[in-house]
DNA sequence: TATTATATTGACCAGATGGTCAGTTATCTG
DNA sequence: CAGATAACTGACCATCTGGTCAATATAATA
C-alpha cells in the first residue's frame, strides 16, 4: 500500500516544517527523515508548498477540534473562555509540534500570495474570528484584538524550546494580566 | 566617504529583514534596496550573516536604550513595570520596523550554533532576564516566564501588518489580562 | 505465468544564491 | 600632474534546491 509511504512522507514534513522554517526546510529534508528518496515525494504531492499545506491543515484540523469540539454551531459557542482556553493550553501542551508547525510560517501569510498561502491565511483569520466570539460571548464586547493577541501569545510561545515557558504560566498571564 | 554607502546597505539590510524572513532575503534583494552592486556589499560586510547581526543589533541596542534609559546600573532599576511598559509599547508604536527585526528570527536562535546567531540569543536572553529583573522588583517573585510571555506578546504583535493589533489593546491585555 | 498497474529510484536540469576576484573608476595626497 | 589608496563593478563559480522524467523494481491481477 502506497498510503503507508504517503503518511510516512507527510509525517517527515510536519516534523521538519515544525521544527525549522519553510525555507529552510528542503525536500532532500524530508525525504531524508521519511526513509524515501526525493522523487517519490513528488509522486505524492505536486509540489512542496502542497506539501507544507496539507501537513498545516493536519495540525489546524486537530486544533480546531480540540480547542471548538465536534458540536460548534455557526457562531453559536457552548462553551466559555475559560473552557476554551483551558484546550488551546492543553494543546500546546500536548501537540507543541503541531502548533508550532501552525505558528512558524504565519508572517509568511502577508507576504505570498499563491492560492495555498491565502487558504491557510483564511483558515487562521476565521480561527482568530471564533476566538472572538468565544470572548466576546461572555465579555460582551467586540474582542477580536484580544482574541489576536491571545493567539499570537500561545502560538509564539509553543515556538520557544519547551520548559521555557510553562503552559500554567501562559494561562495565569492571559486571564489575569502581570500585576494578577 | 565610503561610510555613506557602508550606511546605505545597512539602511537596506534593515528594511529587507525586518520585512521578510533571513532566508527569503538575498543579498541581491538588499544590493537592490540599496542601490548598490551585490559585490560591493562584500566590501564592507564579511558575510550575510554578519550583516544580518549587525543590523540587528542596531536595532536592539536602540530598543535596549529606549526601555531601560540610559542610567540603568547593574540590576537596579529605577524605572517600575509600568514605566517600562509604556517605553516597550511605545517603541512598538514607533520603530515597528527595528521590533520586527529583532523578532522575525528569534526562533533560529535555537537551531543556528555559529557565532553570530549564539550572540544575538544571549543577548535577548539577557534583556528578557532584565524584564524579569523589573517585573520582580515590583511583584517581588519571581519572574522569568512572566517576562518571557511578556516579550514574546509585544514582540510577535510587531510581526503582524499593522492595524491588526493595537498597542494599546497590548498593554491593556497585559496588565490587567483577558477578564479585565 | 504473463501482463498490467503501482511504487520507487537515479540521473539530470534550470534557476537562485552566497561568495570571490581581477580589474576598473573615482578620490585623495604628495 | 602622478601615483597610490579607496570605492566600485562585472564576470564567474560552487553549491543548493525545487522539480522532471525515463527507467526499473514491486505488487496486483487475469
Amino acid at each position: 500500500m502506497g498510503n503507508k509511504t504517503r503518511e510516512a512522507i507527510l509525517k517527515a514534513a510536519r516534523e521538519a516544517f515544525a521544527s525549522k522554517s519553510y525555507a529552510d526546510v528542503s525536500m532532500e529534508d524530508i525525504a531524508s527523515i521519511a526513509n524515501v528518496k526525493k522523487s517519490l515525494i513528488y509522486y505524492y504531492f505536486p509540489s512542496k508548498e502542497e506539501l507544507f499545506k496539507e501537513a498545516w491543515d493536519e495540525a489546524f484540523h486537530k486544533l480546531e477540534d480540540r480547542v471548538f469540539g465536534i458540536s460548534e454551531e455557526d457562531g453559536k459557542y457552548v462553551k466559555k473562555v475559560k473552557q476554551f482556553l483551558r484546550s488551546y493550553i492543553d494543546f500546546l501542551r500536548n501537540e507543541r509540534q503541531s502548533l508550532r508547525l501552525i505558528e512558524r510560517e504565519k508572517t509568511r501569510f502577508y507576504s505570498e500570495k499563491s492560492k495555498n498561502w491565502q487558504y491557510m491565511k483564511n483558515k487562521y483569520d476565521v480561527f482568530v474570528q471564533k476566538v472572538a466570539g468565544v470572548i466576546s460571548s461572555e465579555t460582551g464586547k467586540s474582542a477580536a484584538e484580544y482574541a489576536r493577541a491571545l493567539t499570537d501569545i500561545v502560538g509564539s510561545s509553543a515556538l520557544l524550546p519547551e520548559g521555557q515557558m510553562s503552559p500554567d504560566t501562559i494561562e495565569l498571564i492571559i486571564i489575569k494580566g502581570i500585576q494578577h
